[in-house]
Parts: structure tokens; C-alpha cells; sequence
DNA sequence: ATGGTGGATACTCCA
């Protein structure tokens, strides 16, 4: 059976980043990429780079801050750019359909701090999100959501649990938030092959975190209940944070036996 | 000690 393999990677602004995400989709050769954080207006994506390594891509940019986008070595249908009931112009968003796996590329807001305004906005953005999944799974049943989620699960998924506790990216409403997204059908492929690994996706920049490994595992692949058994293998590519002017994040990749 | 680093933008916001 064909192995279909996706990736997750905030690249904190594809303009800066361009270089290591083309050195590393030759490296890894995915089927798919989702990113987050192009920090690009459409205009200015770079397209031609990408078409030059052999992937097709969509984009929903937005100057500065937020922007997504999906690279795919197949064609892309369905592109959508909005959770409906979410009145949003913040770029955030990407689904389409490849290889008749519905794809949605997800850059969940960060919150700020517990109690603040984007908290708040967080929270009700995945409260929105929920009620789109229900409804995107009545229609396709097999399907992949990846991305910067903003939200570490478990205990297990941060270096710190005391630390974090009760902090945004690890309060409890979020997590049940992040439970609920599971609930609706979805499972979380790096823990179906990991269930006890401590490993993290994201490192602040301050402090020296990643060389004390203060980390959080906040970016993730989920696939639905119907996809999840041909999910062969979930890993973090940690490689890419020792290069050199890294993206805080590192991509997560997936393989489905389809 | 309540910091720090990095990206984009324009003299500050966001993560």
C-alpha cells in the first residue's frame, strides 16, 4: 500500500524561513506541508520556489502576522479559508482535499495570558472550530487536522508541568478544549506511536530553552477515527531548531498507509 | 531578578 506522508511546521515568516523549509522538504520529501506564520501577503508568496521544488501550493496570507498555507506534490481541491461563524480576518486557516484526504491547517490563536482579551478570543475560536469539525466529518470521513494548536494536552507534553501550570498554552480550559477537538473524532497520531516519550515541537527563543530542552509539544496532527488505524508513524524533527536563525518551531510528519 | 530573543514594521506589537 502507497505511504502518504504530511507535515506541520510553524515556520515564523516563510520570507526569512524559505531556505530551510526548501532544504528540508528535499531532505524529507513529504506528500504534503502545512506551515503557519508565512507573515506573508499573497502578493509576495513565493511561488515560483516552491513550484521549482516540485510542490503545488495554496495560500491565505496577511502582512505581519498569522498567514497559512499548504505545499502538495498533488493537486488540491475544495480550498477553503474561513470556519464558517467565525467572523475572522486574521489568516488562519487552510483546508482542501488531496488524494481524497480532507486537510485542515490550523494556526490556533497563542492567547497571550489567561484572563486577556485574546484569551478569550482563543477560547471562542475553538469553540467555533469544534462545531466546523462535527460538521467537515459528516462529509469526509477520512481526514487529517495539523498545526500550531497553541495548546500542550498533557502533563506529559510539557518540561515543566509545575511551571506551566495554569499559564496560556497549558490552562485548563484549553486542554479540555484541545479534549473536546478529540471527542468530536479525531486522534493524536504522535501519541498513538509515542504514549510515554517526552518530546516537544516548540522552544521559546528566550532564555536559552531549546539548549536546556524547556520545551512544549503544541503543534500536532490529528486524524479522524477512520484514518487514525493507517497511521504508521508520528515523529518530531527536531533538526531543524540547530540550524542556523531556526523558526522556534519544528515540524511534526506523519505516514499513512493508504 | 518579573527579565530574555526573534520577526516585521516603523519608532511598537506579537509570540
Amino acid at each position: 500500500m502507497p505511504i502518504f506522508k504530511i507535515a506541520t511546521w510553524n515556520v515564523n515568516s516563510l520570507r526569512v524561513r524559505l531556505p530551510h523549509v526548501l532544504t528540508w522538504l528535499r531532505d524529507v520529501e513529504p506528500h504534503v506541508l502545512a506551515v503557519q506564520e508565512t507573515k506573508l501577503p499573497d502578493e509576495d508568496f513565493p511561488l515560483d520556489a516552491i513550484h521549482e521544488a516540485g510542490y503545488t501550493a495554496i495560500f491565505a496570507g496577511q502582512r505581519t502576522y498569522n498567514g497559512v498555507a499548504i505545499f502538495s506534490r498533488e493537486k488540491t481541491t475544495e480550498m477553503i479559508t474561513d470556519i464558517p461563524e467565525l467572523d475572522d480576518h486574521q489568516r488562519r486557516v487552510l483546508g482542501a482535499t488531496i488524494d481524497g484526504i480532507r486537510i485542515l491547517n490550523l494556526y490556533v490563536p497563542n492567547g497571550e495570558r489567561v484572563g486577556s482579551e485574546k484569551y478569550q478570543y482563543k477560547l471562542n475560536w475553538l469553540n467555533k472550530l469544534d462545531a466546523f469539525l462535527k460538521e467537515e466529518l459528516k462529509k469526509y470521513d477520512r481526514m487529517i487536522v495539523l498545526g500550531d494548536f497553541n495548546i500542550a494536552p498533557e502533563e506529559i507534553d510539557v518540561h515543566d508541568p509545575r511551571l506551566w501550570e495554569g499559564q496560556v498554552l497549558f490552562s485548563e480550559p484549553e486542554r479540555n478544549a484541545f479534549r473536546n477537538m478529540l471527542k468530536v473524532g479525531f486522534q493524536d497520531c504522535f501519541r498513538l506511536h509515542s504514549p510515554s516519550e517526552k518530546s516537544y515541537t516548540w522552544w521559546d527563543y528566550r532564555l536559552g530553552a531549546f539548549r536546556r530542552n524547556m520545551g512544549l509539544r503544541i503543534d500536532h496532527i490529528l486524524a479522524s477515527n477512520a484514518l487514525a488505524p493507517q497511521c504508521v508513524k508520528c515523529e518530531i524533527d527536531k533538526a531543524p531548531r540547530t540550524w542556523e536563525r531556526p523558526s522556534d518551531h519544528v515540524p511534526v510528519i506523519a505516514e499513512f498507509s493508504i
